[in-house]
DNA sequence: GTCCGCTCTCAGGTATTTCCCTATGCTCTC
DNA sequence: GAGAGCATAGGGAAATACCTGAGAGCGGAC
């Protein structure tokens, strides 16, 4: 039987250590690779077909929601595992919108993060006690998750999130066009187009939404 | 020589076996026990009289801070080593009023926590670099660090705070300069002033200062 | 299959804003 | 009265905003 491949991301080495020294006490489980960014994990998930990544929500650059997103689009065979420290009703739709398939809280991963990746393995989502009830309140709503879930971040693009969250951690236009290999002026017209779409005048305004949308910590 | 005796104090199993996966790496040191909760931790400084204790701070039952201050009052030859994921410079005032003697944050900790523990071992503090200029700066100030420091704004002059208020509601230079009848010309001299004082280089990481500090709301 | 709409990308040009350095009064302290 | 700290501001360089325009790719509609 081929060993289960694990990616972790994660943006704090502490974290990343300990998750790594839980995992190889499990036989035939393999950690893959590691990344401390959200871009690093889309990378990392391409390069290496993992079976399952387990990710952090809140790390530099690209938050753990978007990368979700993006590595279900292109790798729909990955399963990805949240881990979060949020108890927040409106995280756990997002990320499950985002296609991930288990949400485990920090303070439960020690006991439950084992269970979850196991489950997630068997094609089973997986959610700590206190998270499934959110999400079977989700449900029993009616209509699906999208239905009930209408926040305005959904207004912007992949790729207009992604800026707003660079520009938010301080990165200058220019930064975040080398970040993203692309020219300043194209950062330039997200930019205004983001500015647009949620009726803004001013990049103080653009970053408290930021924050209020856990786009950044504050 | 006797071995480095180390107490660990976090809520999150995964993040002590972090800790102690990348502290058994060094020769002499010893992980001596570990505390889920700051009463825990409390306990086990009076039971394992430890060298060290590296001390999260959110905890449930009795946070970090609260325990520092027992532990620094009861066995005050304890040195303690906060780890925080909080970059807030009125938490890091309130710690090191409690006793402890170095702040680590935990984004940054892979690469300090080493260097820290040296630090303290050898009786110095140990603060990473984004910690470190908050508390020169209060200590430099002269008197106590809790005469300068009743709150973390008041490194900056009133006019600075106000204009950081205004800029994180959202207001342009110029419409600052409107707001205060001032040119903008002196909007823009405050303004280089406070990011030289915080040590930023964006707006972006003023207005995070600024939700920070509770100058603004999100 | 083709067309339409959306997204991402980028350019050029001008107006505006910001950055960096310097400088002048003013007040308070030693 | 000398010096430190603060609020004020100017000049020139750099960056950004604001417009228009446009091609490439992609997915859904018909």
């Amino acid at each position: 039987m081929n060993p289960v491949r694990i990616l972790i991301a994660d943006d704090h080495e502490i974290y990343r250590r300990g998750l790594r020294n839980l995992l190889e006490t499990q036989a035939n489980w393999e950690v893959a690779g590691e990344a401390i960014t959200g871009r690093q994990a889309v990378e990392e998930a391409k390069r290496l077909s993992p079976d399952l990544i387990i990710m952090d929500i809140s790390m530099p650059e690209m938050n753990g929601l978007e990368a979700t997103r993006q590595i279900c689009k292109i790798a729909p065979d990955t399963q990805v595992l949240i881990l979060s420290i949020h108890e927040n009703e409106q995280l756990v739709h997002e990320v499950l919108e985002a296609g991930a398939r288990g949400y485990v809280l920090k303070s439960d991963a020690g006991r439950d993060l084992i269970a979850a990746v196991e489950s997630l393995c068997q094609h089973k989502p997986f959610f700590t006690p206190k998270v499934s009830e959110m999400v079977l309140e989700g449900y029993l709503k009616g209509g699906s998750v999208s239905d009930n879930y209408k926040s305005p971040q959904n207004r912007l693009t992949a790729r207009e999130r992604e800026i707003v969250q660079l520009l938010g951690e301080g990165q200058t236009n220019k930064e975040v066009a080398e970040s993203l290999n692309i020219s300043v002026k194209t950062v330039e017209t997200h930019r205004s187009h983001i500015m647009e779409k949620l009726n803004m005048h001013s990049l103080g305004d653009l970053i408290r939404y930021a924050v209020r949308n856990h786009l950044i910590q504050p």
